[in-house]
DNA sequence: TAGGCCATCTGGTCCT
DNA sequence: AGGACCAGATGGCCTA
């Protein structure tokens, strides 16, 4: 398959915009990327702009309208002089390495995101997109919680956390939320075990094997508990199943669940005897109306705050997973993320 | 081997 | 002018 960039590459060599040093730029830069980092480099960042008014601007010549100019007439400015190149090269590095840099910190924010999930894995990590799914999620089903009086530990709860979650995630969720009360000695030997074998055995008396393994599903490993995330799931000291589902459960109160037009149905769905309904509105986003109450509770932060991100090593929880019964109340968990970003 | 996920490079656009 | 942000492209790795 010629790629796009294939093609580019093609064109903007047969225009000998391309100098064959460039293709080795940014060469200290990690041993991937191959021969598509030099593609692209006739744009404007190519130009020199020392060198006259006269020579800028052609590609904007035939973007502003009024003259049907093609983009590039005639070889104008197409010698890249060392200086040039040596600029050029500068300051794309320079962009690669800010580029990097952000990302990571998008992925250290990530990090952080999936340790204060219900259910967190050294071992199996959520995916960027099921990490943000189950936060969505977690939000959405506190919020009701706190807002209708829904009980963390009803059938509704685990739905509105596994909605729209791939089956692993899913199941992952599900057999967390599974565990009962954490014991001391468990939790230091949590880390490295899959939740499901604790599910499945780690508890008896509490370990209902209601959620997997299903026929057709994977089969655990698919993530362990923190200790620190016991606080999420400690108020599910019992099955699930344990209480019918009530009137005031997420499918039948006022908020209506997230319906968006996410992974296949949830096999999940079976195991908890929940109805998948296809959404009449695929595709429309149905949200609580208003954000949780809680949330309006948290500090302000200054997005400069965050740039630097905090070093996910140096993060801890610090809620005391000992000291509810049920969910933290919503100031608690209000000063928890308002820790997270006050490092 | 196909598909999912990811990291990286890149050029464009917007903002300060 | 330079940085932040974004989306597209690409290739690597892993798994079913």
């Amino acid at each position: 398959m010629m790629s796009k960039r294939g093609d580019m590459s093609e064109l903007v060599s047969s225009l000998g915009w391309l100098d064959e040093d460039l293709s080795s730029q940014d060469g200290e830069e990690g041993p991937e990327m191959g021969s598509h980092r030099s593609i692209g480099q006739g744009s404007e960042d190519m130009e020199d702009p020392d060198e006259g008014d006269d020579d800028d601007d052609d590609d904007k010549a035939g973007v502003d309208g009024e003259t049907q100019m093609p983009k590039r007439r005639g070889p104008k400015k197409k010698k890249m002089t060392r200086a040039r190149q040596e600029r050029f090269k500068a300051r794309r590095s320079k962009a690669n390495a800010r580029e990097r840099s952000r990302m990571h910190g998008l992925n250290d924010a990530l990090d952080v995101l999936r340790k204060v999930m219900p259910c967190y894995s050294k071992t199996q990590k959520l995916s960027k997109i099921e990490t943000l799914r189950l936060a969505r999620n977690y939000i959405w089903a506190l919020s009701e919680v706190l807002e209708n009086g829904q009980s963390p530990e009803s059938h509704g709860f685990v739905e509105m956390l596994c909605k729209g979650l791939s089956q692993p995630t899913s199941n992952l969720v599900a057999g967390c939320l599974q565990l009962g009360p954490p014991a001391p000695m468990l939790i230091n030997k949590l880390d490295e075990k899959p939740c499901g074998a604790l599910a499945m055995g780690g508890q008896p008396g509490h370990g209902h094997p209601l959620v997997y393994p299903s026929p057709g599903l994977p089969s655990p490993p698919y993530g362990s508990l923190e200790a620190s995330h016991l606080l999420h799931v400690k108020s599910f000291k019992g099955s699930v199943y344990e209480q019918h589902p009530s009137p005031n459960d997420c499918g039948s109160n006022s908020t209506p669940p997230y319906e968006g037009p996410l992974t296949p149905p949830l096999s999940i769905s079976g195991n908890y005897a929940l109805k998948q309904e296809p959404s009449p509105h695929e595709g429309e986003r149905s949200y609580p109306s208003h954000p949780p109450h809680f949330l309006s509770s948290l500090p302000h932060y200054a997005p400069s705050s965050v740039g630097h991100l905090f070093p996910v090593s140096r993060y801890e929880l610090p809620l005391d997973i000992q000291a509810f019964d049920s969910f933290p109340p919503p100031h608690m968990v209000a000063s928890q993320m308002g820790s997270i970003y006050s490092e």
